[in-house]
Formats: structure tokens, C-alpha cells, sequence
DNA sequence: AATAGTGCTTCAGTGCCATAATACAGCGCG
DNA sequence: CGCGCTGTATTATGGCACTGAAGCACTATT
């Protein structure tokens, strides 16, 4: 139903928020630069810029020039915090009437997990 | 999150996938004509012709040429059927993990409902 | 100064989406 | 038949997003 070709740099970005998240990348540790996550995911460095972009226009990736990029303080918090909001008022509400509309089960849903 | 720039013909057919399923468009009953449907939604027949094909490749809708189309007997069966395993086996995983991963405990999901 | 590592800008190519203008083909009805 | 309604095919065009390649700008290290 949904997309099976999600462009790259949505991939990437998505990816890159459940690793802040999760931890995986420590606040005030350096990122994966361009070229490096570029080469790690075959894909191309602009494309991996891109899907660092949105991270450091909302402040939570600070970049220094010629140096890289770091997580900043309270990243991952703010990330949580954030994606929990748009999720709960966006796509929950979506999903909960997608599951009305096809008359599925909570036993069905817990089976699947 | 999600796409909010989805493209039209793909919003036009889930739009008409839930309305056979909840019984909006009848079994054995016409569909709104290409042009017809079109108007109304201010979108290109050709774009609507694009929404509907899909649905006939799949046996939902029949055509009959120079008449029109009607949703074949059986259809939002099928159709719920078919929806409901892919958001099973496809989605449902997806969004449990993203759960999971923002921390979110169960009443607060159906606070928001 | 030289080098190598950063991120960033610019230009170009590709493909999909949507639209438009016609034209064609089948059906029903007066 | 003639008219008006159906869906379909063809071709062309504009726009937009995605991806890519080369080069520029900055910093740290030697």
C-alpha cells in the first residue's frame, strides 16, 4: 500500500533520527561525515547532505565547517519529544481509522507483532 | 512524517478504495464517471482513468465501454481482505517499532483517539 | 606552505507526475 | 442515423523531485 520507493535521503534521514535516538550517536560526538556514511550506504554524498540538512536546520546537528557535524545537547530528547507530538496527532489517528475501516482485531494486532 | 506530497492519482485511489470498502460505491452499482469525477475533485480525467485503472487490472472494477464502470460483486470483501494483509504483515510492524522506539505507553495511544 | 579531511555550492541529467489537446471506439436513446 | 454520453489512446509539454559529478570554501594537521 504504501511507498516501496521512499527516496534515499528520506531513508537516510529517518535512519539517522532512530540512531540519535536510540543512542547510537552520542550527543557531543561527532557524525558519520558525508563522504563516509555516503560510501557506508552506497549511496551519493549530496544525497546524504541532504538528509543532513534538515537536522541542523532545526538545531539539532551543529556543524562546523572543515571540522563535521555533532549532535547537540538534548538531541535526542528534543527528537523524542518531537516525533512523539507529530506521531500521536498525525499518524495515530490515521492509522486508528485505518484499522476501524478494516474491521481488524486487537488479538490480530498482537498476533502480528 | 509521512508524504504530504502524494501524488494525486494515489490519493484519488485510496479515496476510492474507502468508499467500497465502507459501502460509499455500492457493489453492482456505477462508479462516478472519468470526467464526472474529475470535475468534482478538479483533477485531470486522465489522472482519474490512471486512480481507476488499477482497480480494474485487479477484477474490483469492470468496465463497460461506452457505459461506464460499476465495482464487481464481491470487491470491498476482496478489497478489505487484501488491505488488511499487507497492513498486517507490512505496516503494522513498522509502526509497532516506532512505538516502541518513542516510548509511548499504551494510554497515551488511546488518549489520542 | 602543503596536504587531506571536512561541509557546501553550482550545473546538469533523469524520470515521474500532471496537464492539455485531440482523436478514437463503444453504447443508449430519440 | 445523429447526438451525447461513456472509457481509451496518442502525443506533447511543463514542472518538480531525486540523483549525480565537479569544484569551491573552510579547518586541522604536518
Amino acid at each position: 500500500m504504501s511507498n516501496q520507493t521512499k527516496p534515499v535521503y528520506l531513508k537516510l534521514r529517518d535512519q539517522i533520527a532512530a540512531a540519535i535516538i536510540d543512542g547510537r550517536y552520542q550527543e557531543e560526538e561527532m557524525l558519520p561525515s558525508v563522504r563516509a556514511l555516503a560510501a557506508e550506504q552506497g549511496a551519493n554524498p549530496l544525497t546524504v547532505a541532504k538528509a543532513y540538512q534538515q537536522f541542523q536546520a532545526d538545531g539539532l546537528v551543529e556543524v562546523q565547517r572543515g571540522v563535521g557535524m555533532y549532535v547537540a545537547r538534548g538531541a535526542a530528547e528534543k527528537l523524542r519529544k518531537r516525533e512523539k507530538e507529530t506521531f500521536l496527532s498525525q499518524e495515530w489517528p490515521e492509522i486508528t481509522a485505518r484499522i476501524k475501516r478494516l474491521g481488524l482485531k486487537p488479538d490480530e494486532l498482537l498476533a502480528a507483532v
